[in-house]
DNA sequence: TAAGGAACGTAC
DNA sequence: GACGTACGTTCCTTAA
């Protein structure tokens, strides 16, 4: 009958684990894997698992692992051949042969490692006294060496195989008993471990002569019976590599490790301490296997008179830190409708305070004022730590209480931001299911939007609001102790501190300040349009002969192509393309696609501006309040959308027209600030091409200087200046000669001589290009000058168009992340002057490098000064920054 | 009717 | 396939 585990949690079973084994059987059979921050984890994944799996299932009494120590064993002075064509660790794997012994440590299972010895020497000692002290052992390993061990009270268990291997098993797999494996290895050598043998006994030979003879020894003492005369001669030949081989194979019992049966009892994980692990590792799949906490479910309570307030208030106060949720309707801060404020200092618990609940049938609910005023206290006081989800939304509603809050430790969105920026979605619903799978209910839910019901968020009932907002706080606390640590491992901490958590409180306030807009102006371009959007659809009706739909891609596709006739310039992935470039490609073809192109234009800006800009305006403020989102660009860029007012048009005459409806206050002006060519002095900086350098040291014209270089002239036209900086923005973007060629249209040909030109000037951005990706492939990823982080999970791939890709965002990344890090910097440092010196001047906008500020009466002179001071100065670069600034009644006469 | 993708176009 | 980063509008198909 075969051999089988022993029963579950028997008491007098020991489980010893090669975790050694283990750990390169994981490295090398697994993918590459690596977390966000490039961590590499496969190995610690598999053998975790493993773990797990052998923990839950058979449930040890008693447990160890045993590790090879670091350094040579003693085999190798015995034998210096001795594992020698074994390849170097690699360099991923020794950080993962750390990180699973903090994963055994909170297995709180004892490891076995001593100096000079390898596991196998450790595990074959353990064997030996826990045999003599009664216990039964199964060895948990899948290398054959160990078979040796097994005997009475002691079988293998080779996970991977899901096999047992009692006697019987060993004799059918090895050929000999168990007893024989030192010797049958002695014959047969090995050569992953580069143990000689004897030369062509293999395991046929060897467990032949084993069968025959017993032992080595007793072989060698008859090897005149051996009949085969070629097998003859080469025992005798290599008889001192026999026995060499044979101490090599043959391992320790004599380790100094002790047996201390209590220390081997299984006490269970430290499940937080794995939680934590695991989710500092990213492997969520192994998070959610561990049982779930013992606390049991969450307590989330409600304050409903000034007493509990108090009491809450000062238990959060004794708290190392407080989780804050303040519950508010969607829409701008600052007249969003509060319903209350959710406070957590323990995990699993939460309070919340209700003040702003209506309807008749109300229950009761704390005065506003005091919620205020006491929460008010605590968020101010640079004392208390706190956390939160949604820094700049929550600064943005405590500010119409004029509250600001001062303690803030970590953001859990901002956080999650910083460790994969790459990421999709870092909203408290997304950081709640991925740092600590808890589905959060989405807002939707509770006010029950799905039911058409549009109960506004005051009429929730108070138990469903608590819940909600307890389990944000909750969520918030939480999550920020395990982002915290990550951060700083990954050294992304001081990023949080001195430029996200300030950069919140300073976006908010530019969304809470809001910027003027002019209707009038918009209502009577629109109208302008409106006519003469009609007057090119009748042209293009005319033109075809027939009415269509003229927006419409599809019907355009088919009119184009399938009725004219015009040749398909290139293809969607769907469908043959009529955009722009294709239309003008077919406009010296066909009357219609110039038309369509007039069209095409007009609607657009109509629709996305003049139309849309008027129907966002506050009713009460009159003023556009955009959003500003932290946390959403790969790069660290801020980007603004409801709306977007990062894209308000300037590359056209028509276009820039809208910029004339942003306008300052009666009275006041505004300011725009715009950084000259950052991308290129970041370039520079970080290239440290001497070429670069040289002409942003001389404060020259750069795009000039590539068109002499690329055209090989002295004086430069505007032509060819424009095609050198369309060079000079390829290299950052990392174009290739065939995107380049159809930006300028011109041969691939020649688009490769201009990049080749750019590339033979400024040799040291060539370097820089290459080692920043050479390191990107090595790391996993990039970082900025501020030290922003991004993965790029791409990097390795053996899929070329993939790598390729993450390729350029290797070499775009450094030098947009950069720029983005400079201005975020400079932005926190003007809005804390403006403040400090009391000015009333404020920043609006911000276009990635632009700002936008509007100006006081009076105070424009030191406005300039300050922001030129702050803006130019932001970091000591190689490079000098210049910003060129204007100052005017509307957006587009600032410029 | 709502949701989501494709195509297109605006910005830096 | 071939240019990095966003957001918004329109059209249109699919799901409910």
């Amino acid at each position: 009958m075969a051999t089988s585990l022993p029963t579950p949690a028997d008491p007098n079973v020991l489980y010893v684990i090669d975790l050694t084994g283990y750990v390169f059987r994981a490295y090398h059979a697994l993918p590459p894997m690596s977390t966000s921050y490039g961590e590499p984890t496969h190995a610690v994944y598999g053998v975790t698992q493993m773990l797990l799996a052998l923990v839950s299932t058979q449930q040890p009494a008693r447990l160890a692992v045993a590790l090879d120590a670091p350094g040579p064993s003693f085999r190798k002075e015995i034998y210096p051949g001795y594992k020698a064509t074994r390849k170097e660790h690699p360099p991923d794997l020794d950080p993962q042969i750390e990180r699973l012994e903090e994963v055994v440590e909170a297995y709180g299972i004892p490891i076995l490692s001593e100096s000079g010895l390898e596991a196998d020497d450790l595990i074959a000692t353990m064997v030996d006294r826990a045999r003599d002290a009664g216990l039964e052992v199964v060895v948990v390993s899948a290398d054959k060496d160990l078979l040796q061990l097994v005997g009475p009270g002691v079988i293998m268990y080779d996970t991977m195989r899901e096999r047992v291997y009692g006697v019987p098993e060993t004799i059918e797999k090895m050929g000999v008993r168990p007893e024989q494996v030192v010797d049958y290895l002695s014959l047969t050598g090995d050569s992953s471990d580069n143990v000689p043998g004897v030369p062509s006994v293999g395991p046929k030979t060897a467990s032949k002569l084993l069968a025959e003879h017993g032992t080595l020894d007793a072989l060698y003492e008859h090897l005149d019976q051996v009949k085969q005369k070629g097998t003859r001669t080469k025992l005798a030949e290599h008889r001192d590599d026999a026995f060499l081989s044979r101490r090599l194979v043959s391992l320790r019992r004599d380790a100094p490790v002790e047996l201390d049966l209590e220390a081997l009892r299984y006490g269970g994980a430290d499940d937080a301490r794995l939680r934590e692990l695991f989710s500092k590792l990213e492997m969520h799949k192994l998070l959610a296997q561990i049982a779930p906490k013992p606390t049991g479910p969450a307590k989330y309570s409600t304050a409903r008179d000034p007493a509990a307030l108090a009491a809450a208030i000062e238990a959060a106060r004794a708290a190392p830190r407080v989780g804050v949720f303040t519950l508010a309707e969607p829409g701008p801060a600052r007249d969003a409708p509060i319903a209350g404020v959710a406070l957590s200092w323990q995990p699993n618990q939460a309070v919340y305070l209700p003040f702003g609940h209506l309807g008749l049938d109300a229950e009761p609910q704390l005065p506003e004022a005091a919620v205020r005023e006491a929460v008010g206290a605590l968020l101010a006081d640079p004392e208390v730590a706190v956390v939160t989800t949604d820094l700049a939304r929550e600064i943005g509603l405590w500010a119409r209480f004029d509250v600001a809050p001062a303690g803030v430790e970590l953001d859990a969105t901002l956080a999650s931001y910083l460790v994969d920026p790459e990421r999709h979605g870092h909203s408290p619903e997304e950081v709640a299911q991925s740092e600590l799978h808890r589905a959060l209910e989405p807002y939707d839910e509770l006010t029950d939007k799905k039911r058409r019901a549009q109960r506004a968020l005051c009429d929730v009932a108070i138990d469903r609001a608590r819940d909600f907002a307890c389990a944000r706080a909750d969520m918030a606390l939480t999550a920020a102790g395990l982002l915290g640590p990550r951060l700083d491992g990954q050294g992304l901490r001081a990023l949080l501190d001195d430029i996200e958590i300030p950069l919140a409180g300073v976006l908010a306030r530019m969304e809470r300040e809001g910027i003027e807009l002019d209707t009038e102006h918009l209502a009577k371009l629109s109208a302008e349009y409106a006519t003469r959007i009609a007057d090119a659809e009748a042209r293009a009706f005319a033109i075809v002969g027939r009415e269509f739909k003229i927006g419409s891609p599809r019907a355009l596709e088919t009119i184009l192509f399938d009725e004219l006739g015009l040749r398909v310039v290139k293809r969607t992935k769907t469908s043959r393309s009529t955009d722009h470039e294709v239309l003008e490609e077919l406009s010296s073809e066909h009357d219609l696609p110039r038309v369509i192109l007039e069209h095409r234009s007009l609607s657009k800006l109509k629709s996305t501006y003049l139309d849309a800009l008027p129907m966002v305006v506050h009713p009460d403020t009159r003023r556009v309040h955009t959003t500003f989102n932290q946390a959403v660009t790969a790069t660290g860029r801020i980007s603004s959308s409801d709306p977007n007012l990062q894209n308000i048009p300037i590359r056209t005459d028509e276009g820039r027209l809208i910029r004339d409806a942003f306008v300052a206050r009666e009275g006041w002006r505004l300011m725009s600030a715009d950084y000259s060519q950052i991308e290129l002095r970041v370039l520079a900086h970080l290239s440290q091409d001497p070429e670069l350098l040289d002409a942003f040291g001389r404060d020259e014209d750069v795009h000039e200087r590539t068109a002499r270089a690329l055209f090989e002239v002295d004086e430069v036209t505007d032509a060819m200046r424009g095609a050198a900086k369309t060079v000079n923005y390829a290299v950052i973007y990392g174009q290739t000669q065939f995107a380049l060629a159809r930006n300028l249209d011109i041969s691939r040909e020649e688009a490769q001589r201009y990049i080749d030109a750019f590339f033979r000037r400024y040799a040291g951005v060539a370097t820089f290009m290459d080692e920043t990706v050479e390191q990107a492939r090595a790391s996993g990823g990039v970082r900025t000058l501020m030290g922003r982080w991004r993965t790029l999970p791409d990097i390795r791939s053996r899929n070329r168009g993939l790598r390729a890709a993450a390729e350029r965002v290797a070499r775009n990344t450094p030098i947009q992340g950069s720029a983005a890090d400079l201005m975020k910097l400079a932005m926190v440092r003007i809005d804390r002057d403006l403040r400090e010196r009391g000015l009333a001047s404020k920043m609006l906008l911000t276009v990635h490098d632009e700002l936008v500020l509007e100006v006081a009466p009076n105070e424009e002179d030191v406005l300039r000064a300050l922001v030129r001071e702050r803006m130019e100065h932001v970091v000591d670069l190689s490079v000098p920054l210049t910003v060129s600034m204007g100052v005017g009644r509307t957006w587009n006469q600032a410029h």
